[in-house]
RNA sequence: UCCCCUGUAGCUCAAUUGGUAGAGCGAGCGGCUGUUAACCGCUAGGUUGCUGGUUCGAGUCCAGCCGGGGGAGCCA
C-alpha cells in the first residue's frame, strides 16, 4: 500500500459532471470536505457524508470503529465539520450511491464549536432564513447548486462571445457621467460628510471631490461600450451595475451583474438574433454541464425548469411589434381578460401586460420590438414613422423583462433633436456625440440581467438567492 | 415610495370568545440498524421583535417604532 493518496474533489470520486475518470474502484484517495452528516451503526461503523462543492452530490465514507480515534473524534462528528480523510474508493454495498470510500483514517480539521447553535444544520430551511446567514448558506444543496450554476453560466457567457469574435470590455465601475440615465445612482465621494465644502451659491463644492466632480457608480455601461464598438466591432461588458433604487421585489437588486453586449453595422433584427442565439448557448452549456445540480432544481425547487430550458433551446423566440402587442392586448380585454392598467397604444407595458404576452399569449420567450418613442429613451433609433424607435425587451414566461435593448440613433442630428426633446443637455454628452461625428455606423445593443436569467434557468424565485451576498435597500450586512 | 401579509424555542409553525406557552425538525444523551429526509425513547431550550397603552389579567386588543415577506412602480 503506497504512503501517499493523491488529493482528489468528491467529484473526481464519484465520477460527476466534469470528473476526469481517473478515480476508479479500487483507487487509494485521499478527500477533504465538510460533514454534511454522520449516522452511526452500532454494528461498528459510522457513514459520513462529505461534500467539497466540486459536484451537487456529496460522498459516503465508510468508517469502521477500529479505527484509533474514533470515539474521540469519529463520534463526535456533526454537521459542518471539516475534515480530511484517505482511504479506498469501493462499490457500495448499500442504496443510493455507487461508490464510496472505506475509510483509512479521518482526520479533523475543524470542530463546530457548538453544534446547537450552527445556522445550517441538516434540515429543511426557508430562503429568507438563509439570507440571514449568507455567509454559511453555500454549504446547503440549494445554494452550492446556485454557485455553480452561476459559475458555469458566466464562463458560458465569455465563452460564446470569444468564440463569435466579441471583444471583452472593461467599462468603468465610477463614473463621471451624470446622464447615464437608467435610474438612481449611487454616490461616489471622499468628501467629509460633516463638513461639506460649498461654493458661493451655497452648493456642494464636487471640485473638492476626489474626482474634482460629481462622480457616481455606474447604472449601465453602455455609453462606454458603444466607444469600443465603435473601433473593434463586437463587444460586451459583464460586470456589476448599481441602481439606488428604493425596489423592494423579487426581481430587484441594488447591486446585480448585466451582460450588454453591443455591435456594429448592425440594426434592431440583428439585435435580436444575437439576443436569442446567445441566450439558446448559454443554456444548451448549463444542460450539458451541470445535469446534477439541474436535476436538483426540477425534483426540489421547480419541477419544469429542465424542459423548459430544453425547449427555449429549440423554439426559435416569438417576435412581435409593440404595435401588434397592444393589439393583442386590447383583443383579450375585449373578450374578458381582465388587467388592472389599461391598454391603449402609446403606453409603456405593465408587468401584468408583458406576463400576460409571455405567458398566456405565446407561452415561450417573446421579442416585442418599436416602442413609442415618448416612453423610451434617448439614444434609441428613432424609425420612419417618427413615432416609434427601434428598441427591444425580450420577455420571459415567469420572470419578465430579461433584455431591454436598442438600435441606436446614429445621426447625430436626430440624436441631438431626441436629447433637446427629452429636456436634455448636448453639452453632457459631449463625447458620445463625437461618435456620430467621426465615422459613425448603425450599431446595436442589449442589456440582460444576469441574475433574472439564473433566475429562469433555475426556477429559483428571489434575485437575492441568485448572488452570493445580495445588496438590497436596508440590506449590506455581509 | 405605495398597498397587503407577517414577527412565539436554534429553525418551521400551534395556542379555542383576552386567563401568564405547545408540537415537529434540529441539538444532547441512550437504544437499534450497511446506514442514507433513518427509526424508537429521554432531556435541555422561550421577559411571545421593541416601547407604551387598555384590562383584575395581553402571545392574543390599541398606538408608535424596528425587522421579514409578497405585490406595484422603476427597471435588468
Amino acid at each position: 500500500m503506497p504512503d501517499v493518496a493523491p488529493t482528489v474533489s468528491v467529484c473526481e470520486v464519484i465520477g460527476g459532471p466534469g470528473a476526469t475518470g481517473a478515480v476508479q474502484a479500487g483507487s487509494r484517495v485521499e478527500v477533504r470536505g465538510w460533514v454534511r452528516t454522520r449516522r452511526d451503526s452500532k454494528a461498528g461503523l459510522s457513514f459520513i457524508q462529505v461534500h467539497d462543492g466540486s459536484c451537487f452530490d456529496s460522498v459516503q465514507a465508510v468508517v469502521q470503529s477500529d479505527l484509533p480515534n474514533y470515539v474521540e473524534d469519529v463520534q463526535r462528528l456533526t454537521t459542518g465539520c471539516s475534515i480530511k480523510l484517505t482511504g479506498v474508493v469501493a462499490e457500495s454495498q448499500g442504496k443510493g450511491q455507487s461508490l464510496e470510500i472505506h475509510a483509512e483514517s479521518v482526520e479533523v480539521i475543524g470542530w463546530v464549536d457548538d453544534p446547537e447553535t450552527y445556522p445550517v444544520p441538516a434540515k429543511r430551511h426557508t430562503f429568507e432564513y438563509l439570507r440571514e446567514v449568507a455567509h454559511l448558506r453555500p454549504r446547503t444543496n440549494t445554494f452550492s447548486a446556485v454557485a455553480r450554476v452561476r459559475h458555469c453560466l458566466s464562463q458560458a457567457v465569455h465563452r460564446w462571445f470569444d468564440e463569435n469574435g466579441f471583444f471583452w470590455v472593461h467599462t468603468p465601475i465610477v463614473t463621471g457621467s451624470d446622464c447615464e440615465g437608467a435610474g438612481e445612482m449611487f454616490r461616489v465621494s471622499t468628501l467629509d460628510l460633516a463638513n461639506i465644502p460649498r461654493t458661493e451659491e451655497g452648493d456642494v463644492d464636487f471640485s473638492k471631490d476626489f474626482f474634482g466632480r460629481e462622480t457616481n457608480l455606474t447604472v449601465s455601461g453602455q455609453l462606454n461600450v458603444e466607444s469600443y464598438c465603435l473601433a473593434l466591432s463586437k463587444v460586451y461588458t459583464f460586470g456589476p451595475t448599481f441602481r439606488a433604487e428604493n425596489s423592494n421585489t423579487s426581481r430587484h437588486l441594488a447591486e446585480f451583474w448585466m451582460i450588454e453586449p453591443e455591435i456594429a453595422f448592425a440594426d434592431l433584427s440583428d439585435n435580436a438574433d444575437l439576443a436569442e442565439s446567445f441566450l439558446k448557448s448559454i443554456f444548451e452549456s448549463l444542460l450539458a454541464e451541470r445535469p446534477d445540480d439541474m436535476a436538483f432544481f426540477r425534483d426540489r425547487i421547480d419541477k419544469g425548469c429542465i424542459d423548459r430550458l430544453e425547449q427555449f433551446v429549440k423554439v426559435s423566440f416569438e417576435r412581435m411589434e409593440y404595435t401588434d402587442a397592444v393589439a393583442a392586448l386590447e383583443k383579450a380585454v375585449a373578450s374578458g381578460t381582465k388587467f388592472d392598467y389599461p391598454v391603449s397604444w402609446g403606453i409603456d407595458l405593465q408587468s401584468e401586460h408583458e406576463r400576460w404576452l409571455t405567458e398566456e399569449h405565446v407561452g415561450r420567450p417573446i421579442v416585442v420590438m418599436n416602442y413609442p418613442k415618448d416612453i423610451k429613451a434617448f439614444y434609441m433609433r428613432l424609425n420612419d414613422d417618427e413615432r416609434t424607435v427601434a428598441a427591444m425587451d425580450v420577455l420571459a414566461p415567469g420572470i419578465g423583462e430579461i433584455i431591454g435593448g436598442a438600435q441606436r440613433e446614429e445621426r447625430l442630428d436626430v440624436l441631438d433633436r431626441r436629447i433637446d426633446e427629452m429636456g436634455l443637455d448636448t453639452e453632457d454628452y459631449w463625447w458620445y456625440r463625437d461618435l456620430r461625428k467621426y465615422g459613425t455606423v448603425p450599431h446595436a445593443g442589449f442589456g440582460l440581467g444576469f441574475e433574472r436569467t439564473m433566475a429562469y434557468a433555475t426556477g429559483m424565485a428571489n434575485v437575492r438567492d441568485l448572488i452570493p451576498f445580495p445588496r438590497t435597500p436596508n440590506t449590506a450586512t455581509f
